[in-house]
RNA sequence: UGGGGAAUAGUGUAACGGUAGCACGAAUGACUCUGAAUCAUUUAGUCAAGGUUCGAAUCCUUGUUCCCCAGCCA
């Protein structure tokens, strides 16, 4: 596609002009597969000198479209990084002028008034190996249609009693030329142009010629308007004005969620997430809070490519791009999400200190900060077992082990409740190890991290896994439907989790690594329930989870 | 049984008649104050069968499989 582009750049087609656009219709919110258009019609206007992409609302149908979907799209967009500077259009700004070329088809004898009832209409339409059949309104003089096309307009007649149609061919092997519907009869105010209209245009009539006034050069749409496209084609040359070039590209699908606008819906609708914008949902505005980057998803977008297959890409591709991103960018802090205290025996009791602690490995520029150590601890309960297996070398009676930018320590006993359960850890530290260097140089096999009981700070952490547990959520047993394989486990609250002082003033969307462990960000709730909640982006990279997966496999 | 499209490692994507490459994943190793990151190595592919050609993922033929279309939705 972007040779193509490049390519009449190059002939002068187009006199050197890129101009694209991204047309949502505002009756929903938007979501990754979503992005790749935004990103591909952005970013080809973009590669290209003089290059621009507009945003254009697609609003033609006042029943389903609201302001509010307006605005979150807006805001989406520009969140993801596109500038469409002051190409903000609407489809309904136009709907004067189509009615013009309306007009202009009638009078030309390529339009017809037609009283079918949209059931008749389907009924004369054919099926998809039999011809339909001309409609009895077929062959309406020239005036008979323009004065009922006016009262169509003028709002003489009730919903759905008339439709003004194109004359074209009812035997056509494709069914989209077999007399499509150019206008419908709505009594029903629009978001933008309120009662002005009574007669609405439909998506083929009206995309082609959006495109054409507003001089588009590449109308870039998904695979399903392929059939479309000598429709669009045969409105733009009945009325020989500008005519942009479609192209057609696959949507995306990706493993472990769900991407139409009407199953998203529903996992709203009834309850199965928690709106929108839960973390989970691949909406834009989900990711954005789940803690995902612009950048992360941009590159994701490149990456994946434009074709006219629809394949799957796994959801692993997503979360590379997002680690690569956030592991650049994102400030490094220690947090315990299930703690286990340990106190350190021979450190005196009542004392403290700060130690250095490096924001950022990847970017010497954040700096250095401090963190608080004392006597009593908190390490995560998974770094300590009582008895080790083979490839376990975290903390375990007897070893030596780093706490990350403080000291080496050495298990030296436990103390269990009366179910058996290890619930402290006393260790020594050697302190000539501050810092985490040891003088003779001796190693140690891990890296702990850790905060201080008494100075780190209670935190809420929800972690998340996919919404589903099939990769293909719509692969479902018969009878059920996709929503039969939401993972039941999606989401996990953990409330006893403490983190370092630093983050006490967090704000919400901030993007942090917890060390060792992944990535966070602050949870908008932060703010509305007053205490530091974080959502876990995605994890690290964890061998060792996968050594142990493999080991249970194994039994 | 009509029409429109599409098929390249597990996944996604390049190669436009001239060495099938890249990324993710997976595996192995090195390194490491994050079992992260980084680095190295390995793994594995042209839907099928014919044909044209010195040479085919690419051109031709036939077949197979998959996607889309019968809204007064977009």
């Amino acid at each position: 596609m972007r040779t193509i582009v490049a390519e009449d750049n190059a002939s002068g087609k187009w006199q050197g002009r890129v101009n694209t656009r991204f047309p949502p219709e505002p009756n929903g919110y938007l979501h990754i597969g979503h992005a790749k258009s935004i990103c591909l019609n952005f970013g080809i206007a973009a590669e290209n000198p003089g290059g621009k992409c507009n945003l254009r609302f697609d609003d033609t149908n006042p029943c389903k479209e609201e302001q509010e979907f307006v605005d979150s799209i807006i805001a989406d967009v520009k969140w993801l990084g596109w500038d469409w500077q002051d190409r903000l259009y609407f489809g309904s700004d136009y709907f004067g002028q189509m009615y013009e070329y309306a007009v202009q088809l009638v009078k030309a004898g390529c339009a017809y008034v037609c009283d079918l009832t949209a059931e008749e209409t389907r009924q004369y339409r054919g099926t998809l190996t039999a011809p339909g059949k001309d409609s009895p309104f077929r062959s309406r003089t020239v005036e008979e249609n323009l004065d009922l096309l006016a009262r169509m307009k003028n709002g003489e007649f009730p919903d759905g009693s008339r439709t003004l149609r194109a004359k074209i061919d009812m035997a056509h092997p494709n069914l989209n030329m077999r007399d499509p519907v150019m206008y419908r009869i709505l009594h029903e105010s629009h978001h933008r142009t309120g009662d002005e209209w009574c007669i609405y245009p439909m998506y083929d009539w009206a995309h082609g010629l959006e495109d054409s006034i507003e001089g588009i050069t590449h109308s870039i749409c998904t695979l399903e308007f392929e059939n479309h496209r000598p429709l669009y084609d045969w409105f733009l040359d009945q009325l020989g004005i500008h005519h942009p070039q479609q192209i057609e590209f696959a949507r995306l699908n990706l493993t472990y969620t769900v991407m139409s606008k009407r199953k998203l819906f529903r996992l709203v609708a009834e309850g199965l997430v928690d709106g929108w914008d839960d973390p989970r949902m691949p909406t834009i505005c989900g990711l954005r809070r789940r803690g995902y980057s612009p950048a992360a998803i941009r590159n994701f977008c490149r990456r994946i490519g434009i074709n006219k297959f629809p394949g799957t890409v796994e959801i692993a591709l997503l979360e590379h791009y997002l680690r690569q991103d956030l592991n650049k960018h994102s400030a490094r802090v220690m947090a315990v999400l299930k703690p286990l205290k340990i106190v350190i025996t021979n450190y005196p009791e009542g004392q403290s200190e700060e130690l250095d602690a490096i924001n950022n490995p990847e970017d010497p520029a954040a700096g250095i900060r401090k963190v608080p150590f004392s006597r009593e601890l908190y390490i995560e309960q998974d770094d300590f077992m009582e008895e080790a297996p083979k490839k376990f070398y975290r903390l375990t009676p007897g070893r030596e082990v780093r706490l990350r930018y403080a000291y080496f320590i050495t298990c030296t006993d436990v103390v269990k409740n009366d179910q058996g359960n290890v619930v402290e850890v006393r260790c020594t530290y050697d302190p000539a190890t501050k810092g985490g260097d040891s003088p003779d140089g001796r190693k140690v096999k891990s890296t702990l991290h850790w905060v201080c009981a008494e100075k780190s700070l209670p935190a809420e952490v929800r972690l998340y896994d996919n919404l589903f547990t099939k990769e293909n959520p719509d692969n479902a047993e018969k009878g059920k439907d996709f929503t039969a394989n939401l993972n039941p486990d999606s989401l996990q609250t953990l409330t006893n989790c403490r983190v370092e002082p630093s983050l006490a003033d967090a704000k919400p969307l901030t993007r942090v690594q917890f060390e060792r462990l992944g990535y966070f960000c602050v949870d908008a709730d932060t703010e509305k329930q007053d205490k530091l909640i974080f959502n876990c982006t995605v994890t690290l990279r964890d061998t060792w989870a996968r050594i142990q997966k493999k080991a249970q496999q194994k039994k």
